[in-house]
DNA sequence: GATGGATTTCAATAAATTGTAACAGTTGAG
DNA sequence: CTCAACTGTTACAATTTATTGAAATCCATC
């Protein structure tokens, strides 16, 4: 069974350890960050699969976090308030949240809530966008300015994966393993190829590719604005 | 017997467990949300049987939220308006809402309107347009430019879920499942013969069906613009 | 149980994608 | 500036996937 990772944010240590005490027993992998700032600088180079977000926190509060984490990540939100904290709940699921609880909360509640917010992001499928780029799995379709883009079934999915982690380096063995699996057996220039065909796509359909799927020399490529 | 999934959409808590409470004990399945943009959000990831929308929402109000479920989905719709409201109703029935509701309403009322939407529903036969092709479920017939144009069940089946799902993508796989059922055991390339036979009886027939049953390759069939 | 249409399977062919190797071009450390 | 290492590009081979027509099977009906 896959083990989930939650990162827990709030500004109380109390609370984290609390939260910790209620997830990790349901065997939940539990990363804890006491700052909004904390929590964007660990999603930037971590994976989480939910977010636990406090709504009142010194310096940047949790409306602000979340927005800035929509900014480069589509990872499950639940945002974290206080009884009659006067938060306009639903201006917060539009700047990107997927569901919100009100402390006190029991157990039970938040357990469910998270189980909730994970089942439905697990079925879901993608639809990213990026300066105008579209990319979409349910329709398996990438648009730029309005028009189609026609992309192989690996380029779609070199592209998408550079999508849902922007500003992260790929080594090509970390794209082959990912992409083609543990057991694939191929050479790294294969995915030079497919680089190479992404950007002339990308280029021939107006969009400044060169900008964003970038070389790093020595290491591999990134998806960076 | 069926537990149908109802969707109640309000802003006030207080509504929300008013109305969970008349329907639980029937037996219907509640979920609730605080704001259309929660609503859609769960209906883009789950199925419900029959919605609950009240109009006056902060924010995004439920005629809008109406039209915006509207876009992808046929799931019967209620509107509940306050007395006094002065909300055209004539106009919200016409973007596509099924029946709606007067606050305050007793419990007998509410459970009459659901039952006879529902029922409405069950026995509701589609009838699709599409660039003059017509498909039509309660004549079993489809025709195009005049006159009829001759289906098998399964091809009639495999056509018209394409109509009901534009622009989606199905794999073979998903088709499979889809009409044929989960324990069934078809070879994926019966699915290209049935798509072969589709479009060349509407070829015949002069529909331009290449320009919308598409091979996607890699991945399966869509029906897109 | 024979008939005929519907459905499914199969195999040959066609089409598109993916992988590879060779080489040219580029980068950056020393 | 030089060189070794890395990256980009190209053409083609290998592989995968789609299409098609024909044959086999299924199944309701007479």
């Amino acid at each position: 069974m896959k083990v989930y990772t939650v990162l827990l944010v709030d500004d109380e240590k109390r609370m984290l350890d609390l939260l910790e005490l209620y997830l990790a027993p349901k065997g939940y992998h539990c990363v804890k960050c006491e700052s909004g700032v904390a929590a964007i600088r660990y999603l930037e180079n971590n994976k989480a699969d939910l977010v636990l977000l406090d709504v009142m926190m010194p310096e940047m509060d949790g409306w602000e976090t979340c927005k800035q984490i929509r900014e480069f990540s589509n990872v499950p939100i639940i945002m974290v308030t206080a009884r009659g904290e006067t938060t306009d709940v639903v201006q917060g699921l539009k700047i990107g949240a997927d569901d919100y609880i009100t402390k006190p909360f029991d157990e039970s509640e938040l357990l469910a809530r998270i189980e909730a917010v994970l089942r439905r992001s697990v079925g879901k499928q993608a639809k990213l966008e990026f300066n105008g780029l579209v990319w979409d799995e349910a329709q398996h379709k990438v648009q730029y300015a309005g028009h189609d883009i026609f992309l192989t079934p690996k380029e779609f999915a070199i592209l998408g994966l550079f999508l849902k982690n922007p500003n992260r380096v790929f080594s090509r063995e970390q794209l082959i393993v990912t992409l083609w699996g543990y057991n694939a057996n191929t050479e790294e220039r294969t995915v030079d190829s497919h680089v190479k065909n992404i950007r002339e796509k990308l280029r021939q359909a107006g969009f400044p590719i060169d900008q964003f799927l970038q070389t790093v020399w020595g290491v591999g490529y990134k998806w960076g604005g």
